[in-house]
DNA sequence: ATTGTTTTGATTACTGGTTAACAAAATCAA
DNA sequence: TTGATTTTGTTAACCAGTAATCAAAACAAT
């Protein structure tokens, strides 16, 4: 028997889930034209990838289209939130409202797709009990308490690199099982947490290696 | 035959390069430590990767350590970030003042690696002409001949969304061959172009996967 | 010097993800 | 209705990146 998720389907590779919110924001777009109905080969121009590699991903979580016509882009781009969990709102927290932090507080972007910071965190004495973007920054003690109260799934890093394992460390201490990092040092995290990286200094990086 | 670079050695993935600055990231960590020679068995520890993939990865670009001993890190820091063209300064500019842009331009985390925004573009009749971050706004229109005169070879997109392609195509007319964009939309560029995204809102959406 | 230990760099084996191929289903055109 | 065309979902082939292996080199200890 093959190894399956909770859904018996087989495993999903992790670059497939990746690949995941792609295929939900070029499907949301084409919601707006007037087909309603979308082909691997179509999708795959759009998002410069093969249209077996696309149809290969959708199969891991069913199957969705239909011979000689293609997938309904409403109903796929329905399926795929429905995979990802994007139906429900999500409540984060930050922790470090330094300037990133502030920016990151106040990036527009999050809220209307479902992910809203609740919750902010800070070490610092002068911070705490201030009010940043709507938010009453909160002393670090505070944690676990604020996220089992405030049903907090996702945590944010904002602090300086030196203290991010030690806050990270915290976070996962108190059962968050997802973070989005934006401190620049790697980190050490258990199994079954997830972490993705904000870094665009790695990303300058690793193209320069080509303009030499 | 093999296929390879112009350093005579065989064509390098595009995953290594991406894990170059990972590599001197932790080993400029390491020169702040007693030890001045790494194994690795150790490296690979604090990177949490096999060291088999190290080597494998180091020897696309030379032979840096020796049998029994490890690798100096002060020199195979200094190894990477010539074959990553880190010695030299890179002038960049950005396309984009709004909120976003203007808190990439006063991102400090580029800089002192190098990395120096030069010039700031907007379409904007009311911000053109202003000072952000000491970056007098210009035209777009301005653009090709700025990235000439200044020596830019790296662009920043913090446009927003609808109009990135645009703007990317623009770049690309200019000879940029580098692009690090922050618009959360998926672009069309041409061979020999490289682009990174910064796209926090995806990171959280794959996240979600496995938090259901 | 000799023996044992560490560790590299290269080769080989393996694993997993990508691409191709194709039968079956749906649609379209006469 | 028949035949041509489109396109899926699945299986099989392929390819690329990862990991293991191992001889050769460097060092350490006696």
């Amino acid at each position: 028997m093959l190894t399956s998720n909770q859904n018996n389907h087989p495993k999903v590779p992790e670059v497939v889930v990746l690949r995941l919110p792609l295929y939900v924001r070029e499907l949301t777009d084409m919601l707006q034209s007037d087909k309603n109905v979308v082909s691997s080969q179509q999708l795959g121009e759009r998002l410069q990838m093969t249209p077996a590699q696309i149809r290969k991903d959708l199969s891991y979580f069913g199957k969705f289209g239909k011979q000689g016509r293609g997938y309904p882009i409403s109903f796929l781009v329905n399926q795929l939130r429905s995979v990802l969990g994007l139906e429900k709102e999500w409540n984060c927290c930050i922790i470090g409202v330094g300037k990133l932090g502030k920016a990151v507080i106040s990036y527009t972007g999050f809220n209307p797709e479902g992910f809203n910071i609740r919750a902010a965190f800070d070490d610092d004495i002068s911070l705490i009990g201030q009010t940043v973007g709507g938010l009453y920054v909160q002393p670090i003690t505070e944690l676990e308490k604020t996220i089992r109260d405030k049903d907090i799934s996702i945590g944010i890093v904002t602090v300086p690199a030196p203290n991010a394992q030690k806050v990270i460390d915290r976070m996962v201490a108190s059962g968050l099982k997802s973070i989005l990092n934006y401190a620049p040092v790697g980190l050490h995290i258990p199994p079954g947490v997830h972490i993705r990286h904000v870094d665009p200094l790695l990303s300058l990086q690793s193209m320069t290696y080509y303009l030499k």
